[in-house]
DNA sequence: GCCAACGTTGGC
DNA sequence: GCCAACGTTGGC
């Protein structure tokens, strides 16, 4: 067995906000409308108890909000096929799937929100990939240096 | 295979 | 609401 690794994923609290998370059935929720290869590459590789860090995007401000874990490995994610959802894919085949989604469940919510202001200002998170310039990935890892180092601040907060 | 046009993301 | 950065599409 591997061990756990680290993911960061956004979303915008509008849509789905953790607390939308933790008031959800069982507290969990599938992962649908990601159609973006790299973000849903690396859904594929996520394994059972992988620890994500929920980020709030276009929101005010902008901030790691709490953690998730993941409770279902990639599967088909079926909004691919739906005509009327917004994410409906008809260059997808349902033999053929081209998007998948995973399953997470809510771990917890940080007592105050870890802002990305409040990142871009920590040289240790330098190099995340949510810190890149341009960088829109919805669905990106996270070194264990880096989750550590997220966590003791979000203490700290 | 190039690249212009277009749509989307997401901070500000 | 603006717009820079990015990914995708499709004509050539």
């Amino acid at each position: 067995m591997a061990s756990t690794n680290y993911w960061l994923m956004k979303s915008e609290p509008s849509t789905f906000s953790i607390d939308d998370l933790a008031q959800s059935r069982d507290q969990r929720t599938c992962w649908d409308g990601v159609r973006n290869y790299q973000a849903r590459n690396y859904m594929r590789t996520m394994a059972l108890g992988d620890q994500i860090l929920f980020y709030h995007s276009n929101a005010d401000p902008p901030a790691v909000v709490g953690i998730a874990e993941v409770v279902r490995t990639a599967y088909p994610d079926s909004t691919q096929f739906d005509k009327k959802d917004k994410h409906y894919d008809p260059t997808s085949k349902p033999s053929d799937p081209r998007w998948d989604m995973v399953d997470i469940k809510y771990v917890r919510a940080f007592p105050k929100p870890l802002t990305l202001e409040d990142m871009r200002k920590d040289p240790q998170l330098k190099g995340m990939v949510l810190l890149k310039k341009g960088s829109r990935l919805s669905v990106q890892p996270v070194t264990p240096a880096e989750w550590q180092h997220i966590l003791r601040l979000a203490k700290k907060n």
